[in-house]
DNA sequence: AAGGGTTTCAACCGCCTCTCA
DNA sequence: GTGAGAGGCGGTTGAAACCCT
């Protein structure tokens, strides 16, 4: 279906003049904000529609928050990155005052290169030999490592350490208390022969951009851009009962802390638990290249 | 002071979704 | 059910401001 351009020929274009934006500020103050079409049209502006409705929105509002972003809103924006993806609009929504085209342009110049230049010092070279007395509990042919060789998730759990001592529920079980003056460490989760901890970034400020996980010697993938690889792949072949009861673990985990997370930020059920980037963590495991 | 490079951010573009006839 | 119009959104652009030599 072909579409007609928004903006007819003979509107004005680019920057926006005082008068203009006056006359803007005027009529919506006085009809309000309606079909920003005929907002153009009656208010006497030569600007498109959308034109009117992104100044407005983006500059012109009462209730824009001016100056700098402050470090609290720096970290609630991180946050919310990790969990919500380039989703501007919903994270602005939780940034009263601020605008979606501001927190885009805030992450692209500041938090994006913060971002790059932290996760291109991760080292990625990674233990390859396989430790002694390593045995498969029991084997199980129908799921080779070739083909369950990843668990691959969305985002990541937003915690830190004294967090985790206090709310998991499932502390005794999988997670570990660790050490309080230390970032590096999410959580570490008791396969039962081997741990396996859960590494997120030392500065607290990049937690949920990306989660390095290693199963001992024997899990051997950290690499991570929007999303994070979890891969369990074996060298023997088989995949290790322990191995398959952890990745439960980390489902669950991970779901248990990200419902957290998103009660924490008030994000309601459909912002975070339904299609795209805000997905529930679980849902975007795979085995053997289907759902877990 | 000049000018060249870099950064910032307002504005635009094009696609998608929603609504309504 | 279908198509068109409108709003909403994320990605991108480019002019202006800023910085450095």
């Amino acid at each position: 279906m072909g579409r007609s351009p928004c903006c007819a020929k003979g509107v004005n274009r680019g920057a926006w003049s005082l008068q203009e934006d006056q006359i803007l500020i005027n009529f919506i103050k006085t009809h309000g904000q309606g079909s920003w079409r005929s907002v153009a049209q009656k208010a006497g502006l030569k600007r498109c529609g959308k034109s009117c409705r992104l100044r407005w929105l983006n500059y012109l509002r009462p209730d824009i928050k001016r100056g700098e972003i402050s470090a609290d809103e720096e970290d609630l924006i991180i946050r919310l990155h990790s969990l919500l993806g380039n989703r501007w609009a919903l994270i602005a929504k939780r940034l009263p005052g601020r605008t979606d085209n501001e927190i885009k342009n805030y992450w692209n110049t500041n938090l994006a290169k913060k971002s790059h230049d932290y996760k291109s010092k991760l080292p990625i070279k990674l233990p390859q030999t396989k430790p002694e007395g390593e045995k498969p509990i029991e084997k199980l042919p129908e799921v080779k490592a070739q083909t369950y060789n990843s668990v691959k998730c969305s985002k990541t759990p937003l915690i830190s350490p004294q967090e985790i001592q206090l709310t998991s529920v499932l502390q005794n079980e999988i997670l570990v208390p660790l050490d309080d003056d230390s970032f590096d460490v999410l959580m570490e989760i008791d396969f039962g022969d081997v741990f396996v901890p859960v590494v997120d970034f030392p500065h607290a400020q990049y937690c949920g951009q990306m989660m390095n996980v290693r199963k001992s010697e024997i899990v051997n993938h950290v690499k991570g851009d929007d999303n994070c690889i979890l891969s369990l792949q074996s060298e023997d072949g088989f995949v290790h009962e322990n191995e398959m009861k952890g990745v439960q673990l980390i489902q669950q985990s991970l779901d248990l802390e990200l419902k957290r997370v998103a009660s924490f930020l008030e994000l309601e059920e459909d912002e975070w638990n339904g299609d795209g980037l805000g997905k529930s963590p679980c849902h975007f495991m795979h085995v053997n290249g289907v759902p877990y």
